[in-house]
DNA sequence: CTCTTTAATTGATATTTGTCAAGCCGTGAG
DNA sequence: CTCACGGCTTGACAAATATCAATTAAAGAG
């Protein structure tokens, strides 16, 4: 571990509290990495080998059963991800690919769960963290089994539009992507697209701006406890 | 709290590990309750007021979003639910209803915060206990998104099979819930019984009774990654 | 035991979603 | 600039799933 990512590593909830000392050593035996995009970083099934620090680019995870594919979340920087492999040092649950070129850090599995049983706020934060991933994941499958997928395309725009504070906003990742995460195929977002415009949803390309967002909420019917990022 | 139910929590792996006296501690503050069948214990969006550990019975944890309701998981003795929000101190994301007449223990919410703060033991439960927790509800999405409606009952019999330890076993839940848990209507579910007859699955009542479980593994094709139970 | 109530099933139908095939469009290589 | 490629869109169709209505079966109350 070269250069200064640990300042910004170290500013990460998950690292912040924990004792300098333990922090360094964690660092002397990680090590940083670019990857082009497109390269899997880790397959489900193996063994977690490292927790991975996303620094800079962003990184897919997804999974794979009897032919079929689904993406189940991005993970954008600065944030860790297969924490709880890591943590139970049972086999990755997902994969991971870079989407773009990206910069990661790779902490080895053993040192992060020695140190879990030694640093007293590293043991918290993580319980914050995966408390954090818990709940989302929880979020995700009520939006999954409660909507249409009408309706979860409606309600990620009001929540990307909420996140650019602006009704006009563009997509942050492909449509054929995008359509794997809201458990649909491409063909049938594109003419869910369709669907929304009378509500007041207006698409150019990966462009959205929301002319009408009464209409579409009233539609979209968002709920804090699905559609809140935070809580 | 009178009684002997604290040593039937005590050896909940989430409280094993904490220091005796933090324990006695804990259970002073906290209270048993009995309840009878179908009573909604804790409502989506409140406040989490107390950690639940069932000791008997059964509780079902439902989601309800505009009109709609979906069944999201079973509560079984000894354990304990709403983790994640009381350590978060966040609104609950899901309800809980007993299923039958149950006995439930109620253990102050901040005084478990409290006590995570001081314990360290209890922290490092709490991580394992949410790390699982992550981990299966990855697989439930896994499950939904990857695999139809027949395919979900085809896994769910083979698991359940496996956890009788039998070909033969009994539903553990009324069928109706079964569809919801599942992510599908009754009337679905009662076709896709029918559906897995010709891959060899006998359904009486609620008896259940796989006569080729060959034929019945090859169409669910199981997975580690999203029908393992421990791991 | 009978009655009442609720769950489960079945058939007919509608809606949603997926599949396949073709065409379109924007981007990057040469 | 042109071409080739991949992603996006569109239409026609097929499959999966939901809805509605009616019936049957099962469980609980008296």
């Amino acid at each position: 571990m070269p250069e200064s990512y640990p300042n910004e590593i170290r500013s990460l909830a998950l690292f912040a509290g924990m004792e300098q000392e333990n922090f360094e050593a964690l660092m002397r035996g990680s090590y940083v990495q670019n990857f082009p995009p497109h390269v899997e970083l880790i397959t489900e099934g193996d063994t977690p080998d490292f927790l991975h620090i996303v620094v800079s680019g962003s990184v897919d995870l997804f999974s794979k059963w009897n032919g079929r594919e689904t993406s189940l979340a991005t993970v954008h920087p600065v944030s860790t991800f297969i924490l709880a492999a890591t943590v139970k040092n049972l086999p990755y649950l997902m994969s991971a690919r870079t989407l773009e070129k990206s910069r990661i850090v790779l902490v080895p599995s053993e040192d992060a769960r020695a140190l879990f049983d030694v640093d007293n706020a590293f043991a918290r934060a993580i319980v914050t963290e995966l408390s954090q991933c818990y709940r989302a994941v929880v979020k995700n499958t009520k939006d999954l089994k409660l909507r249409t997928s009408l309706e979860r395309l409606a309600n990620y725009l009001l929540r990307q539009s909420k996140r650019a504070e602006s009704n006009a906003f563009d997509l942050t990742m492909e449509k054929r992507r995008l359509a794997s995460f809201l458990g649909m195929t491409p063909e049938n977002l594109s003419r869910a697209f369709k669907s929304l415009e009378p509500y007041g949803v207006r698409v150019q390309g990966n462009h959205i701006e929301i002319t009408d967002c009464e209409d579409l909420t009233r539609f979209a019917k968002p709920s804090p406890f699905i559609d809140d990022n935070r809580a």
